[in-house]
Formats: C-alpha cells, structure tokens, sequence
DNA sequence: ATGACGATGCACT
DNA sequence: GTGCATCGTCATG
C-alpha cells in the first residue's frame, strides 16, 4: 500500500522521499525519479526575497502545488513542503507510466525517453499549466501516492542554478535511465 | 515605461 | 559542445 508523502518535510527530506513517488494528473503520469529542494533561506529559491504574487503557493499550506514559467515558454512543477513557509520541491523527471500515448501527443515526440526527462517535459506531458497553481497535491485532477519503500538515492548539485552551488539538493532514484541528466558518479583514482 | 534575466528544451556543430 | 527562442516577473526610472 502507498501512503502519502508527508509534506511538512523541510524541502531536503522531502525531495529525498519524493523518489519513487507516483505523480498523476487526470490519470497521467508515472513515477518520480528526480527531484530538487529548495528553500526561504536560499539564494537560488523563488521565496528567497518574500512572498510575491508569483511565489504565494510557495507561502502557502503543505501540500500543494507551486506552478511557474521559465524562459517565457516551459512550465515547471514543484510540491510546496512545510513546516516553514517557503520551501518546494522541483520534480524534475518521472518514469513513464501511465498515459504514454498522451504525453506523446502533448510532447510531439515518441521516444519514451524524451517524454518526462525534465521539469518543462513533464509539465507539457502531463499538461501542467498555471492553472494549477496553488492547487493540493492530493485531490483531483492530482494524485500523489508515496513511495512504497526506501529508493536508492543519487545525489548532485542543482541544475541550471548558480547560485548556492555547493549544495547538492538534486536528488534522483540510482541507476535510472529516465532523469533529466545523469548523475556524478564517483570515479576512482587511477 | 522599460530593461535584465531566468530552477529549459531543442536544433545544430 | 554552442546558440537561441520567448515572455512573465521584478527592479528601476
């Protein structure tokens, strides 16, 4: 059985939950394989510089969706995390599970591979707009079911962000061939 | 009113 | 690997 995720989590435990999740959107969707945190007190984060007509969600309750537009053409989703205001998490790529003919048509691609493997990707798959901004996570056309058990995790630093750098908030499920980007992984001398 | 810039994706070399 | 589309948001005048 998979319960919910607990999303008073501050944003870096929640992220770490959050792999092996499974996200849908009116029955849409698949498992989460790669997520980032972010929070009030950090540079790269939409809720650094306070509430705002663009970030409320993200001072809102636990739960709920912060939805916005990046480069003026991609969506990206986040889940609002708790206890303190202003902290999410980005879910940056999902395996393909359910609806694949959907997202094709939505993505103009057939390479499942290219459907979810990323935060714009899997906002056009799924069809996530700013109308569901502000939205809970747990009720329609949402649903987001826990993950059944403790995933293999990888871990590197954030995509895209130059700011805070040096902190490896991106998390993905080890081994998958469906993130957004692979992992560093560790090398051995010589 | 205006300008800088971005938690990206895609085409191309 | 590089270049660019494209526009909402926020800071500034």
């Amino acid at each position: 059985m998979r319960s919910p995720p607990d999303f008073s989590l501050p944003p870096v435990p929640l992220a770490r939950s959050l792999i092996g999740a499974v996200l849908t959107v009116d029955g849409v969707g698949g498992r989460i394989v790669e997520t980032e945190a972010y929070d009030r007190d950090d540079p790269a984060s939409h809720s650094f510089g306070g509430p705002s007509a663009r970030n409320a969600a993200m001072f809102g309750p636990p739960g709920r969706a912060y939805v916005y537009r990046i480069y003026g053409l991609h969506w990206c989703l986040n889940v609002v995390g708790g206890p303190e205001p202003g902290g999410a998490v980005l879910i940056r790529a999902l395996e393909p599970l359910h609806g694949l003919e959907r997202m094709a048509e939505r993505r103009g691609v057939a390479d499942p591979r290219s459907l979810c493997s990323g935060p714009g990707k899997l906002c056009q798959a799924l069809a996530v707009t700013r109308d569901h901004d502000g939205l809970a996570l747990t009720e329609p056309p949402f649903e987001l079911l826990g993950a059944t058990g403790a995933a293999p995790l990888a871990a590197g630093p954030r995509i895209g962000v130059s700011k805070a750098a040096d902190r490896r908030w991106r998390f993905g499920l080890a081994g998958s061939p469906w993130v957004s980007r692979p992992f560093p992984s560790a090398r051995m001398p010589g």
